[in-house]
DNA sequence: CATGAATGAGACTTCATTCAT
DNA sequence: AATGAATGAAGTCTCATTCAT
């Protein structure tokens, strides 16, 4: 890295360094809490990785589990934002399931196991007070489109209605976060591609309405059919 | 991990009273781990809930660790050796596996969530050094009933050969875990009968060989093969 | 005086050699708030002089806050204790105004100024939180024998009945504090008995029924009364 | 460690702007001193109410401690100026006692207690280092008006000469701030006007030469006598 | 064997104060 | 002159662990 010379930058408004820290804070707190869970994360080592007085995290956040907090507030954050925006409203029940299937396990392979095991792990142990009921809400709406997707399918007629959303809910994110689980464990890679497709070709039947299928089926089949046909 | 430093290994504690301070101390260290967390858990409470010296804990384990490990592993050893034991081998495949859910959730509610919770947590978190190894084999062995169960269903060809195990126990596993994870978090009762029964019947046709769809498959591949050749 | 935090609930400490530690705590602990104040007293200059760890001092009270409202215990302890059982009940109540003003003199002066000092200064002011709920009832209990004093002396009709009682307690113990403080201030020695003479002389004609003057006035009453009535 | 360390002593602020700066700084220091107490106020705090910056604080101020000294210092000059620019110097001693204990209680009462119990309090403790030496005068500055009057009035021969003028002080600034002290910790009101009117009742013939007072009384007499005969 | 006692190591947090801009 | 930013120094408190008795 030799190039980038420290152009004098001058006049650096004094509001953007401040956020540069808050940002820095935040980014090497990710990676700490992820690295090492909240309990064994300091506040020196932070520091530290910064390479800045521990007083000064102090300055920009009250203290660690606020710091702990934020950290994990943003990632949900980024979570539900692009799974909220990215979900392509107008395609089908099924469209939609895939896509959603599909970005959550990039989601969390992209950040890495860590910050994953991290609040899967943390976020559900006991002791840390005030973080649980932070979380508590942030599980609420990161499972929220989930939720939005099996609701309207079920109104479309595409999902079937003798099991409960929230069976369903589990039935979907369960193997998912086993999935990355196993992959935290035994530190295999995981192919999100391909993974997402398996995973949804087997839990979709599960979810849809039967006839759904068997017409799904049987479309196919008249389908490949007619151009047999006319071939 | 051969390693296993020289624990002082006093003379083993053969006596009947040595062996109740082991199973106190067990008894005891199950229950805070499983209500305080790894952490958040002090040898000073375990000693004082049993009512013994700070020291006498150590005396018979070499450390917090330590404990928690023969705390985690006896818990283990007690799922899998049910899980083992219990499995009725000369049933179907699907009897096995409804046994198998039904067993499990049971297992998990008799216990409370304190301790499921912990293991499932904690037990997955980083930080803990050595305890991270011992939990990668604990979880092999107790998953071990599960995939055997599958690999012979695989072998007398009730279920489907065209996805891994792998996927398999996660598809079984992870909605259950999931499932308790709510139960945790919300503090909602669980009725085992009833979740497992639905779980059995969501999850066992996918993972059963779809004997009419499947040839019903065959027949279109053999169509589109026809016609491919006849092209 | 709300929900008294889960005080960690150390071992308790009982042996002789334990009791000792305790003691020895306490007597530098006096020591040292009584020389430095108790925001600039630090748990590390405490065990400093004892020569112990500063853990070791946080194994006998759970914080700076309960050694410190220890010590101030202790302290009124020692003087209510004093003046309660030293008090000559039989005697005539200027005995007893004699013998307090006195005793309590001393007292202080025994003492030194520093703990005076400290518990006037610091057990007044602000921020201490609970500290200071401690010693208001300290303070009570303190003033208790005076207060019994004044009223038992007006009930045998030594002591003058127009003035409040607690004006009175500030007109004995004020000049006693202010001359404590003035000693503390200049460094200048105080001759107790000397001065509990001048004081007890100056004041306890105030407290006195009057009753010479008090003769002289009926007197006059009288004369205008039979004035009055000739004319 | 008195060796004053070289203030920057930036160029005396004689703009009025600056002077506003130290005035602000002053009145909302000593609200927050009187409010929090020495060592629980932070110039943070004394910043965040001005609404300046905590560095400005310091470019006026070289430090907490200095800031701490001059409020007590402006407020002691206050009560100073007043009891000295009031007092009565034609009027009898009694007039002057009369209305120094008048005047000194309604200035406490007027600041609040806050100041007050600031002053009498922290201004006492231990550990300011150099604020200490800065008290010591102001006390005697504080009592000279008493002590002026009390030694006036010795010469008039109104006082009694057998008791010191320094314990004649303590027998009258002694009730006073223990009357305050009283209302401060129990927050009870306290009737300036009243309260004085008691005291100087009290106090005012312990101090006074007994022939005085008898002839204060004679005089009495004598007149309601005359009074009596003529009609 | 049991334990009372002690503690080293380190965590989080606070705040007066400095300095470049 | 004013301040945003940074920090050194210090303080309270926790806990697993050791060791003499």
């Amino acid at each position: 890295m030799p190039a980038a010379k420290p152009v004098p930058q001058r006049r650096a408004p004094a509001r953007a360094k401040s956020e540069q820290r808050v940002r820095d804070i935040l980014r090497v707190g990710r990676e700490v809490f992820a690295e090492l869970g909240y309990e064994h994360t300091t506040t020196t080592e932070i520091a530290r990785r910064i390479g800045i007085s521990e007083a000064t995290v102090f300055t920009y956040f009250s203290g660690k589990r606020e710091l702990c907090v934020r950290v994990i507030s943003d990632w949900y954050e980024e979570i539900t934002t692009t799974l909220a925006e990215g979900m392509p409203r107008e395609a089908t029940t099924f469209e939609q399931f895939r896509w959603f299937v599909h970005t959550h396990l990039s989601l969390f392979l992209v950040e890495g196991t860590g910050l994953c095991a991290f609040v899967l792990s943390e976020g559900r142990a006991k002791g840390h007070g005030e973080l649980v009921d932070v979380l508590v809400e942030l599980q609420r709406r990161y499972t929220a489109p989930l939720m939005d997707l099996l609701a309207s399918g079920r109104e479309r007629g595409e999902l079937r209605g003798d099991i409960s959303l929230s069976l369903m809910r589990s039935l979907v994110l369960g193997p998912i976060e086993h999935l990355l689980w196993e992959r935290v464990g035994t530190g295999k890679k995981l192919d999100a591609e391909e993974t997402a497709r398996s995973l949804v070709a087997l839990v979709w039947p599960t979810l849809a309405q039967p006839e759904q299928e068997l017409a799904r089926l049987r479309e196919l089949r008249r389908t490949l059919a007619q151009a047999l046909a006319g071939a």
